[in-house]
DNA sequence: CCAATTTAGTAAACCTTGTTTACTTACGCA
DNA sequence: TGCGTAAGTAAACAAGGTTTACTAAATTGG
């Protein structure tokens, strides 16, 4: 343990410390309210300090995100142990819309922010595993759902099902941060809406009870 | 017509000449790409002359939002000819989705920007018209619909409806626009996304076909 | 132990962009 | 003709992301 280790332990130490500024400011006040001076005046460096450690804002952004998206899958994949993959869905999608009225500052750069391309392999190595990414989640509970024969014909591509029950409450949410002081909309509560949807995709997805019942005749 | 009108009329001009290189440039830029000196140097007028006009960029902005809201509701009530309120919706979630993915800056402009709350009463009026208000048009389709029976229990409020509805399209819109690029999610197509999700919410809010059919038996 | 080099850090400046101040010009009108 | 108002401009200001040029500290090779 050399005085290089100490070093490299400073060094991100105050990476962690810039990281920990920047997810606190930008939940608290959002991406644009949020400048690089005023990390550096909170973390008590000068500016110019931060861009030792990230390469511009966006790649901070970017690695808060990074680190968010990480810590939401492993928060999803704690519902694996419900067995029925259509409750276990309707629980992913409640804790789903739990997270974005919780941070929607979070919410808005994760999910409401175009980031540009990034090439880094690196980055793409957790994604395809259920115990950590969240869309990965999604996926599988609707692929089994359907090997099961609990979805109606036309969802056999696990992408696309997917994708439109992500993207249904995404709507929600994603209407309810840029437009919730909108006047012109006679908002329902968010939480009538968030359930109205998951109602509307279940009632949507799966297949109806095959003759009805064998208690009724 | 003494030199005054003609006066009026050279400023009305140069206002409608600033909101035309703001939506074309807008359209093909995005809001952030296209900077107050941009739309001046278009125009050929110093940067302050806007200010004449609009009191900031937000001004400008909100104007063109207001006037492609208009034209978008009076879009859609074109399609009020088609007598199933049901397959009226359907086609006005097509129509919603043409826009979008024919002007993602608009809609991004329109729908995906958090706007300061107006408080000009005169910006309202146009509201609740159907004629001119898309929201206001879905939400009549549902009205209607659920009034001749054709939704599933839980679904009679229009507004709640109405919203989930708007939502859920949205949402596949407003995720495309943001993350068509990112290379994490394998992307299904877009038109199966909309057709997808449109299936989805008419399946979702259906009534099933009462006992079966008098066919059957 | 000492000098050279690398590293961490800073102050001040740069650049872009929204916006305003202070001035000029042109025109209608008495 | 001269006055006042309206239209327009150049230049400046302020904020914020980013960089340049410099300082000081620490590590390292001899």
């Amino acid at each position: 343990m050399g005085p290089m280790e100490r070093r490299e332990r400073d060094r991100l130490a105050l990476r962690r410390k810039i990281l920990d500024a920047g997810r606190r400011l930008f939940a608290e006040q959002g991406y644009e309210a949020v400048t690089m001076r005023t990390i550096a005046h909170e973390i008590e460096y000068s500016p110019r300090t931060i861009y030792l450690h990230f390469k511009d804002k966006d790649d901070l952004i970017r690695e808060l995100c990074r680190q968010d998206f990480h810590a939401f899958g492993t928060e999803m994949a704690k519902l694996a142990g419900i067995a029925d993959p259509i409750e276990r869905l309707r629980a992913a999608g409640k804790g789903y819309a739990a997270f974005a009225q919780q941070f929607p500052n979070h919410y808005q750069l994760m999910f409401m922010t175009r980031k540009p391309v990034v090439d880094r392999p690196e980055d793409l190595e957790w994604h395809d595993d259920p115990e950590a990414d969240a869309y990965a989640f999604v996926r599988a509970c609707l692929s089994e759902a359907h090997d099961k024969g609990m979805l109606r014909t036309g969802w056999s591509d696990p992408d696309l099902a997917a994708q439109v029950v992500w993207a249904a409450l995404h709507g929600v949410l994603a209407l309810h941060i840029t437009h919730r002081e909108d006047p012109f909309i006679p908002w329902a509560a968010l939480d009538a809406r968030v359930d109205g949807m998951i109602r509307l995709i279940v009632s949507g997805l799966r297949a109806e009870p095959p003759p009805v019942a064998p208690k009724k005749s």
